[in-house]
DNA sequence: AGGCCGTACTG
DNA sequence: CAGTAC
DNA sequence: GCCT
């Protein structure tokens, strides 16, 4: 039984969690998700190239201790830290932290000292009111926990996208009733049309937020309020659908909506973007942007045609190995490196760039460019679907420059004449260091690119959206 | 060596 | 204030 | 645990 890539990251996801129980570094329990995450989503299967000898590609979040701890579990099937872990946590008791408003020094506790391990022995010790007894339970999340599993074991119910919008609409309508409302808008997986939505994201903004809760509460179909503050409340329908709503000021409503849309994998990488520094904001609504590291496309990535990538000296595009990029708008750079990458990885450059470089596959201090040469032609071919490489590199490198010298090159292996590879000899100068890229949101158009190339569209979901400076977090006034 | 997002609600 | 959730 |  071959070991999947999703074996590997609910490994890494067990181990949080035991570490979590056993109140460890909660950064260190913060690195095995990223990992499990990481891992989770990558496309090139590990157990498959450790099998087979190949060297596995740096992955982001992955430091020696976890490549072992990959290796391991790849080749015997097993990861020595998470069986040792299992031995000091019963077990079962991991499946206590899913519940709401049970965390690790809760479920600790409870297995502790009431040695409950399970679902079922939960229950029945807080039907029984064991809980109430202990220190930092009240009776009221007796109840919560009796209520939460009771609806947990009966039913973990999504609801399809047509009925969930029915539930937000009517719930909207009654939001803009609350005192002081100014925006109300549906957000999380409804806005990001999911074909079923767990729960409903609202957002209103208004000056007086318990208001807006309090009124929110109120709304006839509520079954039950789970809280209710001065910026957030929480709710069950009578449905049995859970509704959040979340109120802030109106100078944060573009943010808030792009936060609380998420989705989190979408959050989590423009939080990068967020960490970067902007710098030499134009009026036309350009900004250039730096980043600490180099920029890596880590999935298959699709950069669609209404995004004009600019990509300035320093700015490399990182390809991890069985990764594709393809590039369907405008590409301007120098003629420095801009893409670098390793085994089976593959740009297609589609769009209209006025002129693919050769230098553009350089890496610093190469001599003999035949390779990159190679790729160079490789990226120019249109494919609809990958190939190996051996069977394309048919059209020519395109060149604007009326000369070039050529030297120190090779052509090897069926090389022969077809091709005009160019190089620029005696002054490549690209220093791999911070990566510099432009990012824009186009006006009235309906993707943005985040700084890994992650492609973000959802259809027009956002087409009203003005993005001025992209930070992600609300308050920043990034809408 | 030292940072790793920041803040609100509950008990 | 600690724990939890987002 | 990872990264700078």
């Amino acid at each position: 039984m071959p070991v999947k890539n999703a074996d590997i990251a609910a490994a890494f996801e067990q181990i949080a969690d035991l570490l979590e129980l056993q109140n460890a570094n909660p950064f260190r329990v913060r690195a095995y998700r990223n990992a499990a995450r990481v891992v989770g989503e990558l496309k090139l299967d590990l157990a498959a190239t450790i099998a087979a000898g190949r060297p596995l590609p740096k992955l982001p979040g992955i430091g020696s201790d976890l490549e072992a701890k990959i290796r391991e579990f790849a080749t015997t099937g097993r990861m020595a830290a998470l069986e040792r872990l299992k031995k000091e946590v019963p077990a079962g008791v991991a499946e206590l932290l899913k519940l709401p408003g049970l965390g690790p020094k809760r479920v600790r506790a409870l297995y502790e000292e009431l040695h409950v391990h399970t679902l079922p022995q939960l229950l029945r010790a807080a039907r029984d009111g064991r809980i109430r007894s202990l220190p930092g339970f009240g009776a009221k999340t007796e109840q919560r926990i009796a209520e939460a599993i009771e609806r947990q074991l009966g039913q973990v119910k999504r609801f399809k996208l047509a009925i969930a919008a029915q539930y937000a609409d009517a719930l909207l309508a009654h939001l803009k009733r609350a005192p002081g409302v100014v925006e109300v808008a549906a957000a999380g997986s409804l806005r990001r049309a999911k074909e079923t939505v767990g729960d409903l994201d609202l957002l209103a903004t208004a000056p007086d937020g318990a208001a807006v809760c309090r009124h929110f509460t109120q709304y006839p179909d509520v079954a039950e309020v789970l809280q209710s503050g001065e910026t957030r409340a929480s709710v069950v329908l009578k449905s049995g659908l859970q509704v959040d709503l979340r109120v802030v000021p109106q100078e944060s409503y573009g943010a808030a909506l792009m936060y609380f849309t998420g989705s989190k994998a979408h959050n989590i990488r423009l939080r990068r973007l967020a960490q970067a520094v902007f710098t030499n904001e134009s009026a036309s609504g350009w900004q250039q942007v730096t980043f600490a590291s180099p920029v890596a496309v880590t999935a298959n990535t699709t950069i669609p045609a209404n995004v004009h990538l600019k990509v300035l000296q320093n700015g490399i595009f990182q390809v991890a190995d069985g990764v594709k990029l393809i590039i369907n708008g405008p590409l301007e750079a120098g003629p420095h490196q801009i893409f670098s990458w390793s085994g089976s990885g593959a740009i297609f450059i589609r769009g209209n760039c006025k002129e693919v470089l050769a230098e553009w596959f350089y890496p610093e201090g190469v001599t003999d460019h035949t390779d990159y040469i190679k790729k160079a032609v490789l990226a120019t071919k249109q494919f609809d679907s990958y190939e190996s490489a051996k069977d394309y590199w048919r059209p020519p490198v395109i060149l604007t420059k009326p000369s070039y010298t050529i030297a120190n090159l090779t052509f090897g292996g069926g090389w022969t004449g077809d091709y005009y590879a160019i190089s620029l000899v005696g002054r490549l100068s690209n220093h791999r260091g911070a990566p510099v890229l432009w990012v824009k949101a186009g006006s009235g158009n309906n993707g943005i690119v985040v700084g890994d190339g992650t492609n973000f569209q959802d259809n027009n979901l956002f087409e009203n959206l003005r993005i001025q400076k992209v930070g992600g977090y609300p308050g920043d006034n990034t809408g």
